[in-house]
DNA sequence: TTTAATTGATATGGATCATAACAATATTTG
DNA sequence: CAAATATTGTTATGATCCATATCAATTAAA
């Protein structure tokens, strides 16, 4: 838990970096999705108040929470970053995933394992569908519900969007170091009660 | 990274069970604060729709963002329904914690090391100010800015709550073993490129 | 001294999330 | 079977969170 988001513009992603030039040059104006990537590219104003940090924040970096917190606004932002020429959120690319692995579900179960209200879900889905990403079908059994399913265009971004992915966790590896990264993935299995 | 919260009645957290009932004994209406505990208390819906859980997830149980969230949701409605008494956000807690260790601060100083836009910050302060933990004082060299202060009341009430956080990390450690919670945050640190 | 930067503040829009209400359909049950 | 109840997808709506633009007062820089 801690403050809300945070990342000086010191505290930049490698990828961040790396696609900067990319992510511009990608095409004229990406359609924006979802909350912009907060500064994933921007002139660069890096040290600018940087400094100020003589701050105390000992009572804070400790705290299971805040760290916690900082960390997943800051792979959050990675993550934007780097799936920005995809114009794919983390929240999409999640319901994706499991659209993918989990074809001809309902709706609704989509969304109760991604813990997305369903009422919510509906908006989601419909934009992915207008991308031609997903596809909703009547089911035969109960007239009720939606199946859903990923298109092929669906598939092919998500073949994209999990390389994209995959990169993402090697730089983990390679930054926590070898079996840093599957320990932590570990821990907050056991912190968050996944499985 | 993954969903949008989550949490199925059947994570709940140590601490929400400890205090379901305090919590709804603790007074009528503690005028509440920030976004709902999501469900800190409620009515035993437990085990409803905790199944269809037969849907495949692999795809994201392994990755660090989707992980990542999930542990700060849990996290954070732990932490929720622990302050629940207090009336305390994650947020607020760490805004009280930055101001006590750095007691005179401008606000802008505050607000910028927790990554808090200055603009945003004014309104949490006039909450703080508003319920009496806080006060801002006319600087004597700088008449454009504030220095901040903890008045006695924010200060005990950051007691109580200081006392209510070193339980949360103690739960973390008899969760995660004896160096899990250390190794946890020095692994969170590296990725949210704190220090 | 004129210009630029900082500080606190207000207003506003976007994105996220939760809840209420509803129509269509399915299930339960008396 | 008929009536009551539950599920599914949907729309509408309000709250919270977060970011941007703008402004007045004040200070610092040119």
């Amino acid at each position: 838990m801690g403050a809300e988001d945070d990342l000086t513009p010191a505290q930049k992603t490698l990828a961040q970096r790396k696609q900067a030039q990319k992510t511009t040059s990608a095409n004229g104006t990406p359609a924006r999705r979802g909350r912009k990537p907060a500064r994933a590219v921007e002139p660069d104003d890096a040290d600018e108040g940087i400094e100020a940090s003589d701050l105390d924040l000992t009572g804070l970096t400790s705290v299971v929470g805040y760290t916690l917190r900082r960390a997943q606004m800051a792979v959050f932002e990675d993550f934007s970053a780097r799936f920005a020429t995809l114009d794919l959120t983390p929240a999409q690319y999640s319901v994706l995933l499991v659209i993918s692995d989990n074809p001809g579900r309902k709706q609704s179960e989509i969304a109760r394992v991604l813990g997305i209200q369903r009422t919510n879900f509906v908006v989601m889905l419909d934009q992915l569908e207008k991308r031609g990403l997903a596809e909703r079908t009547r089911s035969a059994t109960d007239a009720r519900s939606h199946a859903v399913f990923l298109t092929k265009a669906g598939t092919a971004l998500l073949g994209k969007a999990r390389k994209l992915q995959a990169a993402q966790e090697e730089d983990f590896a390679s930054l926590l170091g070898p079996g840093g990264r599957d320990t932590l993935v570990a821990l907050l299995r056991k912190v968050a009660r996944i499985d």
